[in-house]
Order: C-alpha cells, then structure tokens, then sequence
DNA sequence: GAAACTGTACTAACACACATAGTACAGTTA
DNA sequence: TAACTGTACTATGTGTGTTAGTACAGTTTC
C-alpha cells in the first residue's frame, strides 16, 4: 500500500504522510477508516515504529487523522475536502514552477501542454471515487 | 544580488546554486562573466567562505561554471542553452505537480488558469535578454 | 482476569548533512 | 612584494532523521 524511497531526500516520516493523504484524496482510503498499526506499519515498511508513530502524529496535528489510544488511528471526517482545498492552495506552487521555467526559456506553449498532459492517468482512481 | 533564505530547508550552497543558474538564465550573468570572489560572497552573504566554495564547486562539476585557480570563477560559454534544455527536462516536474493536485480534486481549469499566471512577471527581465 | 492488541512517551545512541572556524598552499595580478 | 584568486584540509558544532529499547495505559477478545 505504501512505498518508501530510501533514497530521497525527503524524510520517511513525511513520505508516510504525502502517501497517506494521496491515498485519501484518491479515495483509496475511505474517511473513517482505520490505518494500519504503528506496529504492522513498521513491520510492513521496514522502519521504525518512532517513525510511523511521527508520521501518524504529524497527520493528527493536520486533522487528517485521528488516533485513538487502545483503538487505532482513524481518518478524520472532512479530511478529503481539506486535501482539496489544500491542493488548491498550492496552485501557486505550479505558477512558480513554471514561471521557472519560462524564465529559463521554455516557451509558454510548452508550459502548458505539461499541464494539460497531467490527469491522463485520472480516470483509473475516479471510477472508485464519485 | 544575491539572497540566502535561512529558514529554508533547501541547503544554503544549493540556494546559491539555484540563483546562480537563475541569474545565468535570465542573462544578468552573462557568459563568460566573472563571478563574485569566493571570500566576497561570503562576506556579503554572511555565509562561511567553505559555503560559497562548495556552491562554486557544484556549479563547477555542472559546467555552468568553470574556477580557475588565481583568477577567478567565470560562466561558460553555453550555459544559457544547456539550463534551458535542462529545464525543458523538468516539464516532468510541472506534469507531476499538477496531476496531484488534480488527484487532490482540483479541477482541470484552474490548474491550466494557474500555468497561465505564469511569465506575466517574465517581461521585466525579457527587456535585458534577448 | 489474562492475553494480545492498540497508541503513547520516554531516553539513548548513531549517522549524516550542513555549516562554521581556522590554517595553509599555489597561481595571478598589479 | 602585496593583495588578490581558487583550493585543500582538519576539527568542531549543530540539527535532523532514524533506530533501539523499554515502559505504560487503554481496548478488545476470550
């Protein structure tokens, strides 16, 4: 279900969490769900349990999950239109990525046939979606 | 000229990797320019003089740039093209990001309105470019 | 109640990357 | 010769990420 990248810089605490919340937005993982065990999680992935642990509290912080002491870690409610809304704050992130690369001399034209390009490969999670 | 963002995650000596290629890139250093001195930077920047070193070095391996002992760290020819064309290699990057917001639930239009935003900063630099 | 699960809270230790501090050497320029 | 240039090196400090191990409390199941 999850995949970490040993070798990215960024750390597997926060892989866990861009997965976890992808695997929601996607509706992969249903809100109310339960996650699996800090146990089984680390067994699973081959990692710490402090680093599961790290990764579900951080997503606690978020509200994107809620853990439940005895019971487990559950997804919160409302945490897939928080995603989204996120995901739409962060549009100024791809305004700046390609104002980057124009900058560089990649024309206008390219800029957005990359953008365009994306979603292809949605329809395959959007059937299980709406 | 030059900025450090200390709160940043990015590493300093890759901040000034970035703005180095950016400046490269958007031509207000030219080719064959010569760059601030290591020990120079360093004061501007308040940064350790190893810092500016290992960015030069950086750039050095990259070929953006070349170091020539007793003289001084200078632009390479083709500099301009080679970053454009690395860029157009990121067009990737731009196609990722958008196709997980899209997943995220943000619609086609406003990622494709978002690509748009971009360049309309691009003309001040454009005026000293081409 | 006991066993097996759940999350949580610690401390200790290690590894790594980044950055600083300081020194030294060799080449270039004036 | 003096003042600059890049380069190389060691030592040190710091912060973050991760692992290891232990322990405790709540929940579920039998």
């Amino acid at each position: 279900m999850l995949y970490i990248d040993v070798m990215s810089r960024t750390p597997v605490y926060e892989q866990i969490c861009d997965q976890i919340k992808k695997l929601v937005s996607v509706g992969l993982l249903k809100e109310g769900e339960q996650l699996p065990s800090v146990r089984s999680l680390s067994i699973e992935l081959s990692v710490n349990p402090n680093t599961i642990q790290k990764a579900y509290g951080e997503l606690d912080a978020m509200g994107i999950v809620t853990s439940v002491p005895g019971k487990g870690c559950f997804v919160m409610p409302g945490t897939k239109e928080k995603l989204c809304a996120h995901a739409r704050r962060r549009l100024s992130e791809l305004t700046e990525l390609a104002s980057e690369l124009m900058a560089a001399g990649v024309s206008r034209e390219e800029i957005i046939e990359a953008a365009m390009a994306a979603g292809s490969e949605k329809e395959t999670a959007d059937d299980n979606n709406n």
